[in-house]
DNA sequence: GTGGTAAACGGGGGATATTCCCAATTTACC
DNA sequence: GGTAAATTGGGAATATCCCCCGTTTACCAC
């Protein structure tokens, strides 16, 4: 009998533990190997050949979506199941563009990610229920973009950059306003941009996005 | 034989899957439920009387902080183990305030969650060694704080960091306000405390404290 | 105990800031 | 030149922030 051989990849030791063993109840399952950064994955890739990469998204020292793209310059035929806390703003898209071919949130169901990990490996593309209904359009209007950088996904301007980082420092549209000598409204307009190229809603999410992107420290 | 009755308490549904697993192939332990939520947490407590509720500090809905307060004022004798990824800020201190008896990062081993839920069952603090070495002085410190005038150990109030929480979530005060029970009035009053204790001027810097302190995730 | 004090909690009214709709001008790129 | 994006704004609807207030709860001194 052949087993799927799967490489697990996720910075918190405990999620991996549970994970291959969640897995490894599964008959056609075999859990070759498990890294806790992309960096540690990219080496183990070699060593096991496996058919499934479970990616996390979230972790220090390479995200997951750097990763995804190394792995699938090295190796394409390597299938990459994205997996997150929170489908958030446009994870999903870059990851998929990263060359992932499944994307789930860790709120799925252990049967749901038995699921996904078969129909990956076969090629199939897999979406977590919670992401088809919100992003499916975003997605395909990303693909559509040929001939943006298809590094990051959506692009900020620099405009829109600066106001990001203006907001995410917690400065008011005015205060923004004098100190890029336009409009109070221009800077809200600009607000109004980025929160649709990225999916969020708040400033909160924003901020989130901001950090995230180093446009501003935790402190 | 008596087993260790668990509570697991994440809101990632694979966390917890994962979890269970892990925990179940130990003869003495007995996973008896879990909870997506605080708000379910202490809905289960009643029906399962587990011994050792496994909590995660970072969830939407009520943090684990909160749950442990609510949790150790209604059943003292449940021991609490928390949870979180990092062990930033002082959301230790906090845990073992609300009355945690260890607290683990998600970074550890297996075993050592093994090892942890024993100890605690049994009344003994139990902390990640990571947390032992940089921590213990500041969770003193913390200790000694409470006759102190609040110079830097402020402390929000239950209500308040269930707000800081929502807040942080990019949820805007009407549908706190409703999540809550309250008007969004009162919501509004509880930001201004909250900024006005923590010298804080905005969404933004709220949001990076609730990063800070584990009760929003960066995702 | 009892009274004093402070903090937590709930809310009102009005000023300020934001978000959501719209459009005009400029810039960049085939 | 034509198309798309970036940049700039207006007006109206929401949401926020900042002053005020009363009630309840917790704690401490006496």
């Amino acid at each position: 009998m052949k087993k799927i051989k799967i490489l697990l990849v996720d910075d918190h030791e405990l999620m991996r533990g549970g994970l291959q063993n969640l897995l490894e109840k599964e008959d056609d399952f075999k859990v070759v190997a498990d890294a806790s950064s992309g960096r540690q994955a990219l080496l183990l890739l070699n060593e096991h050949s496996p058919q499934v990469v479970v990616m996390d998204v979230t972790m220090p020292d390479m995200s997951g979506i750097t990763a995804t793209i190394r792995i699938k310059s090295q190796f394409p035929e390597v299938r990459v199941l994205g997996l997150s806390m929170h489908p958030a703003g446009n994870i999903v898209g870059e990851m998929l563009k990263a060359g992932a071919t499944g994307y789930l949130t860790k709120n799925c169901a252990a049967a749901e990610l038995v699921k996904a990990i078969r129909l990956v490996n076969r090629g199939h593309l897999y979406l977590s229920p919670e992401i088809s209904r919100d992003m499916v359009q975003d997605i395909l209007d990303l693909g559509d973009q040929k001939k943006s950088n298809g590094k990051s996904g959506v692009t900020l301007s620099l405009r829109e950059r600066e106001v990001l980082q203006l907001v995410a420092e917690g400065k008011p549209s005015k205060a923004i306003a004098s100190e890029l000598f336009i409009s109070e409204k221009t800077v809200g307009a600009h607000r109004q941009n980025i929160m649709e190229k990225l999916r969020l809603r708040s400033v909160a999410e924003l901020t989130k996005y901001a950090i995230r992107e180093g446009l501003t420290p935790l402190e």
